[in-house]
DNA sequence: GCTAAACTTGGAACCGGTTCCACAGACGCC
DNA sequence: GGCGTCTGTGGAACCGGTTCCAAGTTTAGC
């Protein structure tokens, strides 16, 4: 049987407010009282219940965090930053991956109820008014990363800006003739930031007028082998691009594999971008 | 204020254990009785308390995963596996990164009073005896992953093994000046895998009567970087390796860069191996 | 020496569930 | 009609902490 605070308490002769005062470091016990529970604690090795100290204070002690897709590498580093921070804490993290709607749908109703969590940090996915309606309710605080709603406070990626300078620099390497590689317009997850790119791109070509040949963008499932079919089905124009702009560094890493299938020097005969800025890219060499 | 069981038992005219055997589908609640208070669940949007449940079953409902580096490819894929398990039970998953010793012995420590998981993943980090003691005395169930233990289930790589294969496919290539860079021989973990993997090739050396020379053994920190010195440092050697064997693919990665700054053509002139076939692998062509 | 204030302490109530026990009523059987 | 059994239900006790209140003791002030 695991020991209890009551436990403590007998065996020390004091009552269980005065052991629970110990355990917090209340001042109101006298320093002889103090060690002596102290003492007992020591060699009861008596720790008190996790459990029953989250239902006494009405706390749960836990962050959430809801990702999607953890296993990327941009949702990783993000991880490891807030497990940083939680591991100085008295907080427990909580990790719930999402590759479903579904599973979003259900990880989004069961972190608002109250109890659950204290703090939930959502990395990616849009929630719906609705959403955000039950977690206002349930009195959750949300913290959204790399995606935004009006009422919540949210840490987001100037990704129009990136496509921007990305596109800016290949411009001003002299090419004109720019692709664009990225992911579907409708993903499962209402993804923007590949869209975001494009657009920042759009308006880097606008400012320097430049036209945009409808054929150079592509878009297809994220990840390094769609890419590539996608850089093959470009390379393979009448008028080829001389530059590829690809949304992520996954997607860049397949459009150098095609260049490397057809010969292609990159970047003597073909300048590559990525986004992201991923550990790998930097070995390979991947502007980004 | 949320809503309890109470106030669903008193809006439905009904007790509080009736509320929770309808929430718990006992079936020894009439039909009647089951809709009426079903829909006043419902009406009020009540979800019970996790935390008031868990103290009250004596459960945590939640695994403990402690992981050492938990950004490096082979961990994440692990953690994945473990999500998705814990995803479709009514488990919660805690991940506990280590990166320190003294954050592992907090997290030996701290896992190992009763009431703070239900059972607890152990990923790479070998516990010591005393560590094991506490979780037996509070009565904890663990699983090792990538470590053992004597008395403790455990789910082991043959490193050993892996290490003989990947040195005689080598070996079959017709090497016989073969490398190898792993990891120090002392890590703060006391990791054990890149030992084996090199045990593992020293035994398929001695099985084909092939001598090893000592300084084709270069060891230091886990990492790309370092393992690219290493390589420098084999090449520059006098007799060079026409082979090295990397105890991890990102080791393995170091090597190819070392070649590639070198103008030595892999696999034509340099035959490389890694080791966990990580994702990037077959992107770069990389036998592992 | 008396009173008020300050300091310690014990213990009941509470957090919000689950479960066991007691009991009422329906039912079956002879 | 009497008795035993089964079903459905209410509610107290319990899980193991925290906190508030009351009370006892000490100290300070005059």
């Amino acid at each position: 049987m695991p020991v209890t605070i009551y436990d403590v308490a007998k065996e020390a002769g004091v009552g269980v407010g005065t052991v629970s005062r110990v355990l917090n470091n209340n001042p109101r016990v006298s320093n002889e009282t103090r060690q002596r529970v102290s003492q007992v604690i020591e060699r009861l090795n008596f720790h008190p219940s996790p459990i029953a100290q989250r239902l006494s204070l009405r706390k749960t002690l836990s962050i959430g965090v809801l990702a999607v897709y953890f296993t990327r590498p941009s949702v990783v580093e993000r991880l490891r930053g807030i497990e940083s921070v939680i591991a100085d804490s008295e907080y427990d993290l909580m990790v719930y991956n999402v590759e479903t709607p579904s599973r979003r749908d259900e990880c989004f109703r069961s972190t608002a109820s109250a109890n659950r969590v204290d703090g939930l940090i959502v990395i990616s996915l849009a929630p719906a008014d609705e959403d955000v309606g039950r977690w206002a309710s349930a009195g959750v605080p949300v913290v959204l990363v790399d995606t935004s709603h009006p009422t919540l406070p949210c840490i987001i990626v100037d990704d129009i800006g990136g496509g921007y300078s990305a596109t800016e620099h290949l411009i001003k390497l002299g090419h004109t003739n720019i692709a664009f590689i990225g992911d579907p317009i409708h993903t499962a997850f209402n993804f923007h930031s590949s869209r975001d790119r494009f657009e920042g791109m759009c308006r880097a070509l606008k400012d320097h007028n430049i036209a945009f040949n409808p054929e150079y963008h592509q878009s297809g499932e994220h990840g390094r082998e769609p890419a590539r079919l996608l850089a093959h089905r470009l390379l393979d124009l009448d008028d080829p691009p001389t530059a590829i702009f690809a949304a992520s560094d996954t997607q860049a890493f397949g459009v150098l594999q095609a260049a490397k299938e057809r010969g292609i020097q990159v970047p003597d005969e073909l300048s590559v971008i990525g986004y992201d800025d991923v550990e790998m890219a930097e070995f390979l060499n991947l502007t980004t």
